[in-house]
DNA sequence: ACTTGCATGTAAGTGGTTACATGATTGG
DNA sequence: CCAATCATGTAACCACTTACATGCAAGT
């Protein structure tokens, strides 16, 4: 999935500015979360504008630049459905957390803790914020129904790993290296 | 994440080549599946090679081409260590799968049945490998037990994506559209 | 005074993939 | 006879990131 079809995917249910795009994807309006750079995104946009995929006009702002407003063309969403039609490669899934519990057995335990208290923090908010999302849909018209059975497929996937790291994490600590205990006298 | 620290990791709990890598990329040895290529994985061994984290030698075999198998050092096992010590880089996660479901509107149902089928398919060979994998652990002595603590991990997230589709496949083919029927007569 | 957020865009760099080159063996 | 598996390696290419350039407004 490139940064064509992910920005293509966007415009098809809403007008958006290279700006919204990212931020769109950092936080999970999409369930496959991609984080995309400004660098990747504007030229991109501008490409399609060139191949008529898009289209866009300047919206003024006071106190603020200028916005560089995308809309989707007809021609621009019979590509992106005819993509739809083309096989699908594999997910893309890459975890430095996993990599790192792998060898909790090199580290110090103290370290373990904090990494597996973190990653479950970083669960807690993304379970909450997918949780908000979902309430919120009903009242935005621009998402179909698919994106809702999206959102619960992303929110499933958090939910299990929450419940994994907090009924294992003591297993993944022990493995760590105890440390010199500093308690005093 | 990079080739350097996936070889790294690998070649920290066995010997192997460049070639035997690649296939414990491909299979869920590592519960973070990452797909890596030749081309990226034998510079990496060489280059590695040179700055004496690995060392190498030939192994000929007979009827086949000769391999190079690699050695993690003192040096490279310390490195690797210490790479485990910075701060993590967020997971990345990126579907095609997730794209084409949250737009099944705009898909004939039966390419919806189909690509569902599939990845349920896709899924339940996940889950059967990774438990035939989890029960040789006990017999190969090279594993530690972060090993198993992560593929279940990646356990745990296979058994819920195989569950939520499996019971929510029905709404998404629903959503799709509906074909003239073709029935005999 | 400094940082953060808003907003667009380019140029340089990098970390990978794809395709190519080579070649023997086994199975359909 | 063709495809696949085993096995290593290079060169061309590509998509994306990082850093840079610019600038104003609001909050700390």
């Amino acid at each position: 999935m490139n940064v064509k079809t992910l920005c293509l995917s966007i415009l098809f249910e809403k007008e958006a500015s290279g700006y919204e795009i990212r931020q769109l994807c950092m936080n999970g309006e999409c369930a496959y979360f991609v984080e995309v750079s400004f660098g990747s995104i504007y030229p991109a946009l501008a490409k399609m504008e060139k191949e008529s995929l898009l289209t866009s006009h300047t919206q003024e702002q006071q106190g603020r630049p200028a916005k560089k407003i995308y809309k989707i063309t007809d021609k621009g969403k019979e590509e992106f459905r005819a993509s739809l039609f083309e096989s699908l490669n594999d997910d893309v899934f890459r975890s430095e957390f996993l990599l790192f519990a792998q060898f909790a057995h090199l580290l110090p335990s103290s370290l373990v803790k904090k990494r597996l208290s973190e990653r479950l923090e970083m669960l807690e908010k993304e379970v909450f914020d997918l949780e908000k999302l979902i309430k919120e849909i009903p009242e935005n018209a621009t998402s179909n129904n698919g994106t809702y059975w999206v959102i619960n497929y992303g929110l499933s996937i958090r939910r299990v790993e929450k419940q994994y790291i907090s009924t294992h994490m003591s297993e993944l600590v022990k493995m760590a290296q105890t440390e010199k205990l500093n308690q005093k006298a």
